[in-house]
Order: structure tokens, then sequence, then C-alpha cells
DNA sequence: AAAATTATAGTACAAATGTACTAATAATTA
DNA sequence: TAATTATTAGTACATTTGTACTATAATTTT
């Protein structure tokens, strides 16, 4: 890709991710890289087409770690890895969670592709569970919908614990981040059998070393 | 109130609900009610007001069940009729959380009114958890700010099921709000003690009875 | 080196937005 | 009933926005 082109992305997402998408123009980027609009506009005709490369370069980063997994490797381990880079990956686009309506009010286009990879993970992940209670890593059940449940959940909080971080005023930190990870990963530690307490302990030790 | 303030509240809620907070311009709300953006106007001198008022209204619902709270009444069913009220306030001011960020980029008394409501609930739901977990119907706790997590997840999920539903291309039906209401109470489910089961299944028939 | 293509700057423009202002009408008060 | 106040409509205006257009400048190709 053009190294201007490049920037602009850059830039936008940085302006995106620290003001929201709302508040940032074309007019922002520009002067913020120092560019003209006409060149602007040159690399990218609409608007839309800067939020829909960083949308599909989000997406792209999941979805090349999902594809990589075996279905014999499925372990709690794989889970925490999960979990760590959608953490990483939705920290660097953090506005495409917080200001995703309005990003599907103007491009249906994201809105459709969005549901069909959710419906994807959901399925994929909710075989994890499946795999991960046969191995009696997890306990069994106990309530109806009860890792649909959970999956539901952890979907939600790291979606938009970040979010949730920003209106409450908190910085982004490392430690901040770390912080949230293991607020995270502590939800599956009750629904572990006693084999996945052990490994889930050695992994949270490995993951704040 | 006078009838035309109070209709134009009502009218630029439903808007900013269903379209969004930037997608609602005050012609939008005028058209919609068939009056003339000068009367608008009158009403309220600048947009911002219109949300403030609605901000306010917000808080003031939550605010009023949660200082009736007798320390002494403490317990499960109040844990569930907490987040029940709060499910049923968010749903009603959904665009509220949706577009935080944006409103308190133009408004920053409403984001210092915030981050001390957060920090006051914060604070009541802790001491509720430690009375809970005093009279044995939570567990005691089994890893390093484990409840201070539960605390955080409920608050996360409670405020953005909507939204996260809304992403998904969901209706908010009256089923959907039942199920995620479900969701929620769950996340609890796996810390309470014995006792406490008891009385969460009891609780959760009679809440889908 | 000449020609052609790509990249950049600068400007223009129509549309939309929040808000201010004026005039008319409706309601209330004296 | 007359005067006053509150409410509403209509319009105007400055600003901002996304985008289009034109003219240079830089780079690449022939």
């Amino acid at each position: 890709m053009n190294k201007t082109k490049r920037q602009i992305l850059d830039t936008a997402l940085a302006l995106f991710n620290k003001r929201g998408l709302a508040q940032v123009s074309l007019r922002t980027i520009a002067d913020e890289l120092q560019i003209s609009p006409g060149n602007l506009t040159y690399h990218f005709k609409r608007r839309e087409e800067i939020v829909e490369v960083l949308y599909y370069e989000f997406v792209a980063v999941v979805d090349e770690r999902f594809a990589k997994i075996n279905p014999s490797e499925v372990s709690l381990r794989l889970i925490f890895e999960l979990i760590s880079i959608l953490t990483e990956t939705r920290l660097k686009y953090s506005f495409l969670m917080r200001d995703f309506i309005s990003l599907v009010a103007e491009n249906p286009s994201i809105k459709k592709h969005y549901a069909a990879i959710i419906e994807k993970r959901r399925r994929q992940s909710l075989f994890f569970f499946e795999k991960l209670i046969e191995q009696k890593v997890l306990r069994a059940a106990e309530l109806p919908d009860e890792y649909v449940f959970l999956y539901e959940r952890i979907q939600i909080l790291g979606n938009f614990w970040i979010t949730s971080a920003v209106m409450q005023g908190n910085k982004l930190t490392k430690a901040a981040v770390e912080r949230n990870f293991e607020m995270i990963v502590q939800v599956v530690y009750p629904y572990l059998a006693s084999k996945g307490q052990k490994e889930w302990k050695k992994l949270t030790a490995a993951s704040k070393g």
C-alpha cells in the first residue's frame, strides 16, 4: 500500500480512537497529517472507505488466528490466547466497538458482514466449550443455556470493557489492560472442573509474570 | 413541565434511541413532532439541553430506588430487583450508553457527574456483596479481587447488552429482554453458597413465571 | 529527455446543522 | 375588554461537512 494512504489510515485510526468517529472530519485528518483535503480525497474518494478499510483490517487480524485453529488443540490455553488477541486487537481499533451504531448506520455492508462473523464465532466458541467439557476441563452445565450465556458474556465483556473504561475516565495503561484481561478470564473460573482450575491458575500466573 | 417541552423530550428520546444521537438533528425532531424549528429553540435554547435533561431523568429513576435501600434489607432479591430496574431504565434511555462518548465530548459536566455516581454505586454494590457473604448467601472469595471483578462484569453487562444486541441486529422484544436479564443474573450463580443457590432458583422461577 | 502517469495543493460548492431573530398568534392577567 | 406574556412559525446566517474540480508538482515510464 501507498505510503500516504497508509499514513491516512493510521492517522484516522488514532483520531477515531481518541475523539470518536463522529468528531473527526476529513479536514481533521488532513490537518493532523499536514496534507491538503484534495490529497486526502485523492486516496479515499469517500470518507466511508477509510472506515471500511480499518474495519476489515480489524477483522482480518482475528480471522487469521481463528483460521489456524486445529480442532484437536482446543484447550484452556487456546481460550486465553484468543481472548488475549481479541483484547489487543480491540484496543488497537477501539473506536469500532464504541461507534459501531453510527458506523453501520452509514454502511449496511459492514453490518451484514459483522452479523455473519459474529454467528460464525459463536458456533466456533460453543464448539470449544463442548470440547472442554468432554476433556473435563469445564464442569457439566448446571443451568439451562449456561454455556451459551457464558459465551455471550465473554463476548460483551470483551467488546465493551474498553468503552466502559473510557466512560469512567480511566486511562488505558498497560496495567489497566492487564487488569481487564484478568477480569474477563476470571469469568470462566467458576465453571472449571478441578483439572481446569489447576491449569487456569498456571495460565494466570504465567500471564502475570 | 410544559406539554410541548415534554413532547420534544419524548420525541427526541425515541429518535435518539432509534437512530443514534449524532444522526438526529433539531430539524429531525421538529419534523417528527410537526412543529417549527423556532418553536424547538424556544423550549430548548441549546440542543445539549435536551440531552442533558434526558440524562438526568435517567439518573433520577435509578437514584431514587438506590436511596430507598435499607442496609438491613440487603438480599439476593434486592440484587435481582436492582438489576431489573436498571435493565428497564437502560432500555428506555438506551442511546445514553450507546452514544456516551460523543455525549460527554460535548458535555463535560455530565462526564463529571457520571464518574461520581459510578464511584458511589460501586462502593454501595461492594458493600452489598460483603453483606451477602456474611449472610452466607455468597461463598467466600477464592481469588484476588473476585467480587470487585464480579461487580465490574455486572456493570459492563448491564450497560452494554442492549448495544451488543443492536449491533448483532437483534430486536429488543420482551422475550429478548427477559433472556438478557437471565444472562446477567446467571453471572452470580456460581458464586452462591448452597443457601444462595436455592434462593436464586426461586427468584429465577418467579421472574419467569 | 520527453511523455505519461501519479500525487499533491488549493479552491469551490451544495447540503446540513445549530442557533438567532422577527413577526404573528394564542393564552393569561389585570 | 385591554394589555401583557407565552407560544409558535418562518426565515436567515455563519459554520462545518463531504466531495468535486482544476492546476501544479513529482515520479515513473518510454
